[in-house]
DNA sequence: CTATTCTTGACTAAAATACTCAGGAATAGG
DNA sequence: CCTATTCCTGAGTATTTTAGTCAAGAATAG
């Protein structure tokens, strides 16, 4: 698991996906030009998520992107692992022939680290970030108890 | 926080430097010896992790780093931080001059995710891993139930 | 005095990131 | 059928970051 800019880009962009889309899809122009990102790189972005099943196209004039299933369902893991391939975290392939054995404990202890972030990155879905925005917004406090129903437990 | 290669070289420095280290301290050319870091970059490394306290120098012969304190008191998020330095992750320096209020929101969203994964890092000390390692060691177990007593609650 | 080790800064090669460009394929609406 | 719209793909590129080199210097143990 990598935590890059790319992520937050494919999160922001699922995110708008599920708060301005509907049954109806969204097109990537309108994205690009809510959040700012250039449109040949959303393209690159949604191709990817397209392939792990995260959005759904449709072709033609009016057509888009809208969410393969419920935002309650699509979680932010998914996302940033759907654009961010995965970084080979060990030297040696898991074959376990590092030359000190010390080099591949650190190497697992990476991996469970990650591991956890994964973990915890994986109970958070799209819907929970639009619910917490939703009371963000009706109780106009900017920052201040903020996700705090995701938090761990 | 960002979550890259670099930050995991420096974490396992660091744990070798818990390891390998006590009173006395360490040179940067055995942990290069060890971990397979070239002595230049853990140079490079150890120069910020010294700036943020968390390692002293003795130079001369015989001289090294060791911990500033007990690795039970220094944390992996502590060390990310010393090495990676944050990401801006707005656009708009907190000025909320954004175009759409949308953007500054999913900016927000960001900062909050990274923050859940800064708290939960800053949870996870050098004596845990150690902990944690001991126990592997000692039960010869390579991969079950790794991490567990460091697991939120 | 000397070998060792940290300390610093400038520099560089390679990789990743963010982005552009150009063309093509599908399709809704006329 | 025609056309504008939108996805789709691949190649290419500028910038930044990463990982590493190199060289000179300062401190210090023996």
């Amino acid at each position: 698991m990598k935590l890059t800019t790319r992520g937050r880009y494919a999160v922001t962009a699922m995110l708008d996906l599920a708060i301005n889309g509907g049954p109806q899809p969204v097109s990537l122009a309108d994205i690009s030009g809510r959040q700012e990102i250039s449109l040949s790189y959303l393209e690159q972005l949604f191709a990817k998520l397209r392939r792990k099943q995260l959005v759904i196209s449709a072709r033609g004039p009016g057509g888009g992107y809208r969410l393969a299933r419920s935002g309650t369902d699509i979680f932010v893991a998914q996302i940033i692992d759907a654009v961010d391939e995965a970084v080979d975290v060990t030297n040696c392939q898991g074959k376990g022939n590092c030359h000190h054995g010390e080099t591949c404990l650190t190497h697992d202890l990476w991996e469970d680290l990650s591991g956890q972030i994964h973990d915890f990155l994986s109970k958070i879905s799209l819907g929970d970030l639009m619910e917490r925005r939703q009371r963000e917004r009706t109780a106009s406090r900017p920052v201040e108890g903020l996700l705090q129903t995701l938090s761990l437990g």
